[in-house]
DNA sequence: TAAGGTTACGGCGATCGTAACGATC
DNA sequence: GATCGTTACGATCGCCGTAACCTTA
C-alpha cells in the first residue's frame, strides 16, 4: 500500500469509477492505473470495487468502509503539506471563500480589504453558490471556508462559528403606501412580495414567521440575490423583503427601508469549515477579520 | 511523500529520535532512513526535527503539528488492513485484551470461554497491567480493548462503554470478630486493612468514602491483585477489602464476605478502546460477550 | 574512539509507457 | 466499432545497500 494508491481510490471515486478518467487526472497511462488497483486489491485480499465484467460500477461493502479511511488519509496528507507551506511562508497561499451573493456584496468587502492589506500574497477566490452547494464545496475541498446563513447546523464534519445576527427589512420605493403606517404581517401579506429564493439568506425565517401566523405571502418573484430584488422593487413590481444589512443608505436612498425584526425572527450568519481540515494562519486571520466586521455591524 | 516516510516518522518518534534504532525497526540500513528523512523535509521545505549538530533531539514546532497528522494516517492505514482482513476471514485474527489481574481472573473467564467457542481462530493475548498503563497500551496500539475501573473518563480519544457496577466487600477468616455485628466505617477503621494498591480496582472509591467521613484506614498491605490480599487475610494479617465480585463462594468458603455497599460508593467497570481504531467483527463480538456477562453478574 | 548521522555510488526492483489484446455498450 | 479495461514487455527512475566520511559524546 502506498499513498498514490490511496490517492487513486479518491480519484476513481470522483470520476464515477472510470479508470481512464482517473488516469488522465493522475497524468499517467490507464494501464498503470489498472495495475495499481489490482495490486492494491491483491494486497487486501478482496475486491474494493464491484464490477460488471471488466467495468467498475461501484464499491463493494469492503470498499465502502475503506473509503472512509481513504478520505481520512488524503485529508491528513494535504494537511501536512498545508501546515508545512504555512510554516515556510505564512503570507503566501490561496483562500477559497464560498458564499452567497448577498454576503459577498454586503458583508465581505470590508473584511476582505483589511485582509488583503495584511496578506497581499494570498490569492482570494470567491465562489458564489447556493447554501446547499456551499457545504458540498467544503466537502469536496473546493472551498476552505463557507459563509452562509442556512443549512450548516446538521453536519457533524463541520466546525461552525457564529458570525452575526441580522433581521429582514422591507424595501419599497419612496411614496409607496407601505413606507408609512404600522407594519403587520397582515398588511405585508396584502402586497405582492419580492424576496429570496428558498434556501437562501434567511428565507426559511420568513416562511416560519408566516406559517406560525397561519398566513401566506404572495411571493411573485424569488431571487438568490438582493440586487435583483431591489431592481424589481424599483420598477414597482411590489414590496421587497431583504436582509437589513443589504440596504445601503447612500446607493439605495431612493428606496425606503423599514425594519421587520418585530415580525420575522432573526437570522444568524455563520462561518463553516471542515473540522479535520488544517486552516493556514492567514485563513484563521481572515476568520478573525470576519468576526471583527461582524461586531462592527452589531455596533452600528 | 509516501507511506513509508510517514511510517518512518512514527518509528523515529517511538525510538527517541534515533535514526539508527529506527532503521533496525524498519529492517533497512541507516543511510536509507537518513535519506528518506531528508527527502521528506526537503519536500516540506522546512525541518521536522530539531537537531544538535547531526543528532536529532526533538520535534520542531512544525514537526509537532505534523505528527498529529502522521498519527491519523498511520491509524487509518492499519484500519484499512484490519478491515480487509476482517472481510477476508472474520474468524481469524488476534485480540489483545489489556486488563487488571482482578478482571482477568474473576470477570473475564466466562466471556472469554464463550468467545473462543465462536471464534476458535482468534488468538487471545491478555496483557495485565496497572490501569494507568492499560490506557497507554491502547494508545500505543499494543492493546485493542482495555477493561478497567479507574482512569478512563478523561481521555477524549477513547470510546468508553459502561460494563458493570460492583461494590466492595470485606473478607475475614471465619470466627473473626468482624464476621458478625454491624458494619460501620468506624469499626472497619479499627482493624488493620489489606486492600488494592492506589489506582487499582476501585481503590479511589474507598479513599473517597473514608475522606468524606474524615477518617483514615490503616492499610498495612496494598496489592494489585485480589489473590494476594486473600492470601494474607487467611494468614490473619487483617481485614481484606476486595471487590465483591472477586469472592468465590466455593474456593473462598473458609472466608466470610460481608457487603460494603452501604459504606463505600460503587465502582464502575468499563470497556475502553480507541475511537478511531477499527475493531474487527470478532472484537465487537467479544465486547458483546462482556456486556452479556455483565448483565448476568447483575442478575445474580 | 565508538556511535550516530551524512554523502557517494552501484545494483536491483518497482512502476511507468508502449502496444497488442479482450470485452462490453 | 468505439470505448474501456487487462495483459505483456521493455525502459526508466527511485530506493536500497555498501562503504567511506564526518561529527560529537
Amino acid at each position: 500500500m502506498n499513498l498514490s494508491q490511496i490517492e487513486l481510490l479518491r480519484i476513481i471515486q470522483e470520476n464515477d469509477f472510470s479508470l481512464s478518467k482517473a488516469s488522465e487526472k493522475m497524468h499517467i497511462v490507464q494501464s498503470a492505473v489498472s495495475r495499481q488497483l489490482q495490486l492494491f486489491e491483491a494486497e487486501l485480499g478482496s475486491p474494493v470495487y464491484e464490477r460488471q465484467g471488466k467495468r467498475l460500477v461501484g464499491l463493494t461493502p469492503l470498499g465502502l468502509r475503506i473509503m472512509e479511511q481513504v478520505a481520512t488519509i488524503n485529508m491528513a496528507k494535504t494537511n501536512i503539506l498545508a501546515i508545512a507551506a504555512d510554516f515556510v511562508d505564512s503570507n503566501q497561499g490561496v483562500l477559497h471563500i464560498a458564499t452567497t451573493h448577498t454576503q459577498a456584496k454586503y458583508f465581505l468587502p470590508k473584511p476582505i480589504l483589511r485582509f488583503r492589506e495584511k496578506f497581499p500574497g494570498v490569492r482570494i477566490y470567491m465562489l458564489e453558490a447556493s447554501p446547499e452547494q456551499l457545504i458540498n464545496k467544503l466537502h469536496a475541498r473546493e472551498a476552505d471556508i463557507a459563509i452562509c446563513t442556512e443549512k450548516v447546523a446538521e453536519d457533524s464534519d463541520l466546525a461552525v462559528k457564529f458570525c452575526y445576527e441580522w433581521h429582514h427589512a422591507v424595501v419599497v420605493p419612496q411614496m409607496h403606501t407601505l413606507s408609512e403606517g404600522e407594519l403587520t404581517l397582515e398588511r405585508l401579506a396584502s402586497y405582492p412580495i419580492l424576496t429570496y429564493s428558498f434556501g437562501f439568506t434567511g428565507r426559511s425565517s420568513i416562511e416560519t414567521a408566516l406559517k406560525d401566523a397561519g398566513m401566506e405571502l404572495d411571493v411573485i418573484l424569488s431571487a438568490a440575490d438582493t440586487d435583483v430584488i431591489k431592481t424589481y422593487v424599483r420598477l414597482g413590481m411590489g414590496v421587497g423583503i431583504i436582509a437589513g444589512t443589504a440596504y445601503d443608505p447612500i446607493i439605495d436612498k431612493d428606496l425606503v427601508m423599514r425594519d421587520l425584526s418585530h415580525l420575522i425572527p432573526s437570522s444568524k450568519t455563520k462561518i463553516a469549515y471542515l473540522k479535520n481540515n488544517y486552516l493556514p494562519s492567514y485563513t484563521q486571520h481572515f476568520i478573525d477579520e470576519l468576526l471583527i466586521a461582524a461586531v462592527e455591524l452589531g455596533g452600528n
